[in-house]
DNA sequence: GCCGTTTTCGGCCCGACTGTTTTCAGTCG
């Protein structure tokens, strides 16, 4: 997947250097072209291949040439030429937070200053002293960013999973507020993306002071670096910055769709609007001075003539379209998910253990857990589990469960000797008779399940063609091993089945469950998508377990 | 440069905030 990347990239750059030489439109066309290879679940080799370019979203005849220029050199002429126009400074002084490609340009063109270093001696020389556009506080400003800069460069996004825990303490922190309504994490976290480059936070209350003030003065909030009468910019101890913005209960479901974007969507919705003589910010929809929409999502969505569309697939890749054809297509949600297929057993479980696992799984509503009890290399552990599980491992096998398997692979291990790994793998089913560990030998469909699959992502085609071959489901969700959204995608797109953790394990696992939901929601996962949304073919029947 | 169940040409989302200004430009999300 690296190409996808490359080109995006370039993209990106090419972006970059048409706003400094000052172009109006192309720079947001090539942006658009580079959000829409990123997120793309196939090789751009492949749909080149199928001349099916011009079908992504934002790319038309000259971007598709550009693309086949790429992947037939390894270059794009194009960039090349506007790279010689444009000193590479520019390009970093375009990067400093608070300054612009506009301003860019001008120390550039009018004052001959291009790049940071260049730009720093001009402050200290007074050239700046005097220019129109550059007070005292402008030029202080520019010399503290660059102060910052020398460090380390600009914020970079997290994986979802590490941000987390403090979206969560933060909102949590809110709520406890007095005069707050609604808490809302909304942006990019709330569409489930891989990664987030910031937090955004959604308050409703008639008293935005006053959650400033509680906001700036929470542990987590390292520095506060813009505040305004609706909203607030801070930086958090680990570096993420997070945006708070609150606004009147009424305006709800506006200012969310709003801040969830994303902003290719929010721009497709707003165009859309405008066509119907509607106008559409964060507090409504508006007919004239008429607000006909704000309370909820839903209302925002109707009022465009649209169903409602779940927030992980807000990217314009279709979704407007199909929302306008009727109700959207159902996705899987949390409450489908009715089995737990892989979970590790430590090597000293007791009974105990597994009785107490049983019984969270049938708190949350489970109906069968299947637990891996093996090492990671796949080398068996059963010696080191307690006997009364152990026997039950045996019982299992000797009913013969209907070629059930959870095949586990070390980094580097390749697919084809991978099914003969296959360690011990049991499904429990909570609720069954006591004194030992229920089994059901009948489960629901899948023969495998295919998870830790090594440390690198970008061979997730090779599983997906195992997990298709030998009809296994393959684990989505966050870290290394795992499918990642997009994979998960081709998954959905190729017949193989998803496998969604459930967070039964552990606290922390809850957040990683919470986010492997949203991966397999971003790909479009419908509930007959996901293996363990199914349930077990032989109902309550448990004596054929003995 | 892309895009179109009103368009193959003429559009291209919208508002908050800051710093600079006497009404706006630039940046950001």
């Amino acid at each position: 997947m690296t190409t996808n990347q490359d080109v995006a990239e370039l993209f990106l750059g090419i972006a970059d250097l048409l706003d400094l030489l000052g172009e109006r439109f192309k720079p947001e066309a090539y942006r658009r072209a580079a959000r829409s290879i990123e997120s793309l679940s196939e090789d751009l080799r492949a749909v080149a291949a199928r001349d099916e370019l011009r079908s992504i979203p934002g790319i038309g005849e000259a971007i598709d040439q550009k693309i086949r220029e790429y992947l037939s050199t390894g270059r794009v002429e194009y960039y090349e030429r506007l790279r010689q126009q444009v000193p590479a400074g520019v390009l970093d002084l375009m990067r400093l937070p608070g300054l612009g490609p506009k301003t860019a340009r001008r120390f550039w063109v009018e004052l001959q200053v291009d790049g940071p270093e260049p730009l720093r001696a001009a402050i200290d020389a007074g050239r700046l002293n005097g220019v129109r556009g550059f007070g005292e506080k402008k030029i202080a400003q520019l010399r503290a960013m660059l102060e910052e800069s020398k460090g380390a460069g600009a914020a970079e996004r997290i994986p979802i999973e590490r941000a987390y825990p403090v979206a969560r303490r933060l909102a949590a922190a809110l709520r406890r507020e007095a005069g707050v309504h609604e808490v809302a994490l909304a942006g990019s976290f709330r569409r489930g993306r891989e990664t987030v480059g910031d937090l955004d936070i959604l308050v409703t209350s008639d008293e935005p002071e006053m959650v400033f003030d509680t906001f700036s003065a929470l542990p987590e909030v390292r520095t506060v670096r813009m505040r305004g009468g609706t909203k607030e910019t801070v930086v958090l101890a680990n570096g993420l910055q997070a945006d708070l913005r609150v606004v009147e209960p009424d305006s709800f479901g506006a200012a969310l769709q709003y801040f969830t974007g994303s902003k290719d969507h929010n721009v497709r919705l707003r165009s859309l609007a405008r066509d119907r003589g509607l106008k559409v910010n964060e507090y409504g929809v508006f007919r004239g001075d008429e607000r006909i929409a704000s309370r909820a999502e839903e209302d925002v969505y109707r009022t465009l003539g649209l169903s409602w569309i779940p927030p992980e697939l807000r990217e314009d890749r279709g979704e407007i379209e199909l929302a306008s054809k009727g109700p959207f297509p159902r996705i899987v949600e949390g409450r489908d998910l009715v089995g737990e297929l892989h979970l590790h057993l430590r090597p000293d479980a007791t009974a105990e253990d597994v009785s107490s696992l049983l019984g969270a799984a049938k708190a949350r509503g489970l109906l069968y857990v299947g637990v891996v009890v093996a090492t990671v290399s796949g080398e068996e552990v059963a010696q080191a589990v307690a006997p009364e599980v152990l026997a039950a491992v045996r019982r299992s096998r000797a009913s013969r469960p209907r070629a059930y398997a959870v095949v586990e692979i070390g980094p580097g291990g390749t697919p084809a000797s991978v099914l003969e790994m296959a360690p011990e793998y049991l499904v429990l089913r909570p609720g069954a008779p006591s004194g030992g560990p229920p089994i059901a030998p009948s489960g629901p469909a899948p023969v495998a399940l295919l998870a830790h699959f090594g440390g690198d992502r970008t061979a997730t085609g090779a599983w997906l063609g195992l997990g298709r071959s030998v009809g296994a489901a393959v684990e989505v969700g966050p870290g290394e091993g795992r499918l990642d959204s997009s994979a998960a995608r081709a998954a959905c797109e190729n017949g193989v089945a998803l496998a969604v953790p459930t967070g039964l394990g552990s606290p922390e696992e809850d957040a990683t469950a919470e986010v492997a939901l949203g991966f397999a929601r971003r790909a479009g996962a419908r509930p007959e998508d996901v293996v363990n949304t199914r349930r077990p073919p032989t109902g309550g029947n448990r004596s054929k377990a003995r």
